[in-house]
RNA sequence: GGGCGAAUGGCGGAACUGGUAGACGCGUUGGACUCAAAAUCCAAUAGUAGCAAUACUGUGAGAGUUCGAUUCUCUCUUUGCCCA
């Protein structure tokens, strides 16, 4: 890991071990920066009831963008405080504001203001450093034990001014959530319960489940599911959570003791990266320091191209005579920080939609041609960061300009799997590549050495670091590309991760050989034959065949494609072989290869050239036909399956029950039984009902 | 801890709005070709019993709705992802 990599920060919203590298054993550190955001939170609402328009994308990604946008309903609270300190009161936001009456504690953020008076104070000291050997995310601090730190302060509980609890300074309370600042109430909240069990605090039960006693009492573990309100003098009997919430803040509000408020998760996206690789901030700052936006006849502001890579820290605080400037006569410092690559990735799409463009970063008319994107495809890993910023990018350029119409960029989403490998280490523990492993019996080794054995660790999605890679160049020229993109799709639903498989990249690879094969066979045949009958079988299964793909490219059902061009391969080996002089072959055959290449465009092209073929529009199949003459019905006795009869397409249930007493094996099952019931489904099925 | 999914042969997976479970591929087994092997071709392949026709069991477990459940409802188990 190179020097320039260990200092790159992270922005709040990422996952640290993605960007530092964390498992290659960067040391991550919390450190406060001036940094720049972009005001994202301001389209929380916004960008979640955008949510429901969006009916082609998949729920999964949709409840993701939800919780992360983290929309909570919610009560702000004043809470009176006495004690030595200059404070009067202390807000708070809680969910649950129902449950005062349960209120035994105030825990703070140990980053909360009121923490400015403790700065001398070695026991609250000792215990920041506490609380920083816990980790600093969400889950550590959940997971980690709960710690606190007690002040002299007491707060009063604003619906029972009798009633005052201490204030503590508590590691699982976060600066960034609410006000830093929640309200204890151990019976109904896990954390504060644990909290409450280890300094000993009151744990007063306030809700108790629908099925209880009023003289529930909880003990082993908060009870935080739905029941009804005790111990709460005028709260008492509402329902919890749908009525007791509602009407707690109700009261609050009336007492003026705190107001309804809606909190989102949501924060605003740190766009800042101390770094030389993206795109430049066009902001520059005066002597005095202070910021002013770079002027629109000096953009784009280009990156330097002679850089130092590896210098400590941002390559760009080196370069004097980029980062120093002159703007009508006054002396101006770039801001060297860069925008983070998803910035980037926001609004591409509008750049692909006019390439040509000079002026600006994209065409306003262009954009009203092309945009919305009407499919995209990308991993579920997008699911979130990519796909929620550039949904807010729309909105941003929508908020200042009128005439852009555009809020929802992509129209269709899909998520598509990754494709995967096994990893394998040596006995250094160094990550080694596929290629060089070979397996000999149940044995992995590393090729050509006699055995020196390999460790098979997980299949994982292909990552450079792990090696567990297949270089595609090689792939492709030695199969194909054809045959490459044929295994990809072929295996497993596109949604899910694909397993890479040796095997079956090389019966993908005959079966375009095969193919190959079929088609000068029925070249041959269409070339040298007479063509005399008109035959409508064929005519019939291509119908369906069309029929079939269609409807599967339209649902994403790639890997059914490829069974579905199985079947038709393998109908087309025995048809060849036993029809001769056929009319209309030539035509549905060019239908078959239409429908094959978009999974192997390449061999498809190829054999459409050598029938001369120049129409390459996309067949149309007939409904009408998909129903044959014939149909074959499933023949159920007291619902268990017993036979299947062949009869004419739309048969009544009188006619087929005639033609059933006639059949041997059903015949064999009605004899001497009284038929109680029939149950006829249109050219399906036929369930007789006897006694046993 | 919460939310959302998933569970089908030895494996990856099919099955339209409840109506033939296991399509298609991989693997395995047997056979043909070959001096031999590879490749190719043919056949079999959910389990149990049977020479066979056939019968019974079977879609994670248990219940329910229904003439009929892989599909719908409830409970549970396991597992994946996201969030805490």
């Amino acid at each position: 890991m190179s020097a320039v990599d260990d200092v790159t920060p992270n922005a709040y919203e990422e996952p640290w071990d993605v960007v530092t590298g964390a498992d290659a054993g960067a040391l991550v550190e919390r450190k406060k920066l001036n940094q720049w955001f972009f005001n994202i939170s301001k389209f929380s609402q916004d960008l979640l009831d955008g949510l429901n328009e969006l009916d082609a994308w998949p729920n999964k990604v949709k409840t993701m963008q939800t919780n992360w946008i983290g929309k909570s309903f919610g009560c702000e609270i004043e809470f009176k405080v006495t004690g030595n300190l200059p404070i009067d009161s202390i807000k708070c936001f809680t969910t649950r504001p129902d449950t005062l009456f349960g209120f035994s504690f105030l825990a703070l953020s140990p980053d909360h203001e009121i923490s400015k008076y403790f700065r001398d104070n070695k026991d609250f000291q000792k215990f920041k450093e506490e609380c920083s050997k816990t980790g600093t995310t969400e889950e550590a601090i959940a997971v980690g034990e709960k710690i606190g730190f007690k002040t002299d302060l007491e707060a009063i509980n604003p619906l029972n001014p009798n009633q005052k609890v201490p204030i503590y300074f508590a590691n699982f309370v976060l600066m960034d959530y609410g006000f830093g600042a929640v309200f204890g109430c151990p019976a109904h909240d896990q954390r504060d319960f644990d909290f409450a069990k280890k300094y000993n605090l009151e744990i007063n039960t306030v809700v108790k489940p629908f099925e209880y006693e009023d003289s529930f009492v909880v003990e082993n573990e908060a009870f935080t599911g739905a029941g009804i309100l005790i111990n709460s003098n005028f709260l008492n009997g509402l329902k919890v959570p749908e009525e007791s919430v509602i009407e707690a803040i109700k009261i609050l509000e009336k007492k003026k003791l705190g107001k309804k408020k809606i909190n989102y998760r949501l924060k605003d996206w740190g766009v800042s990266r101390q770094r030389y690789w993206g795109c430049p901030i066009p902001i520059m700052y005066d002597e005095k320091n202070q910021p002013h936006p770079v002027p629109k006849s000096m953009l784009p502001v280009k990156l330097p191209e002679k850089i130092d890579l590896k210098v400590k820290g941002n390559p760009l605080n080196h370069i004097k005579d980029w980062k120093e400037i002159e703007v009508e006569g006054k002396k101006y410092v770039r801001e060297t920080d860069t925008l983070d690559t998803f910035v980037c990735s926001s609004w591409y799409y509008l750049r692909f939609c006019s390439p040509k463009e000079e002026n600006y970063g994209f065409n306003k008319t262009e954009i009203d041609y092309w945009m919305p994107v009407d499919q995209y495809i990308g991993g579920v890993e997008h699911a979130i960061l990519h796909l929620l910023y550039s949904r807010f990018f729309m909105r941003a350029i929508n908020h200042q300009n009128k005439n852009f119409k555009i809020t929802e960029p992509f129209k269709s989403l899909f998520t598509q799997g990754m494709v995967c490998h096994e990893t394998y280490k040596d006995k250094n523990n160094n990550w080694v590549s596929p290629d060089e492993v070979e397996k000999i019996g149940d044995k992995f080794i590393i090729k050509g050495s006699k055995n020196d054995e390999v460790m098979v660790g997980p299949s994982e999605s292909m990552s450079k670091s792990k090696k567990n890679v297949i270089d595609p160049e090689f792939i492709i020229q030695n199969y194909g590309a054809d045959a490459v993109r044929l295994f990809i799709l072929s295996d497993s639903p596109p949604e899910k991760d694909v397993q890479w498989s040796d095997q079956g990249m090389v019966s993908s690879f005959k079966f375009v050989q095969k193919f190959w094969l079929l088609h000068e066979e029925i070249k041959t045949k269409i070339n040298n034959e007479k063509k005399k009958h008109f035959d409508s079988k064929i005519k019939d299964f291509v119908n369906q065949t069309v029929a079939k793909i269609t409807n599967n490219l339209e649902r994403f059902n790639y890997n059914v494609i490829i069974a579905n061009m199985y079947e038709t391969y393998n109908y087309l080996t025995k048809y060849v072989k036993e029809n001769k002089d056929i009319e209309n072959l030539e035509e549905n055959y060019k239908k078959i290869l239409i429908c094959f290449s978009p999974v192997i465009p390449h061999i498809s092209s190829e054999c459409l050239m050598d029938l001369n073929c120049t129409n390459l529009e996309w067949p149309v199949f007939d409904k009408n036909i998909l129903v044959k003459e014939k149909n074959r019905f499933v023949i159920q006795i007291n619902g268990k399956k017993r036979a299947l009869i062949e009869a004419k397409n739309d048969v009544s249930e009188k006619d087929l029950l005639e033609i059933l007493k006639k059949d041997k094996i059903v015949h064999k099952y009605l004899i001497n039984k009284e038929i109680k019931k029939v149950i006829f489904v249109k050219n399906r099925l036929m369930n007789i009902l006897i006694n046993e």
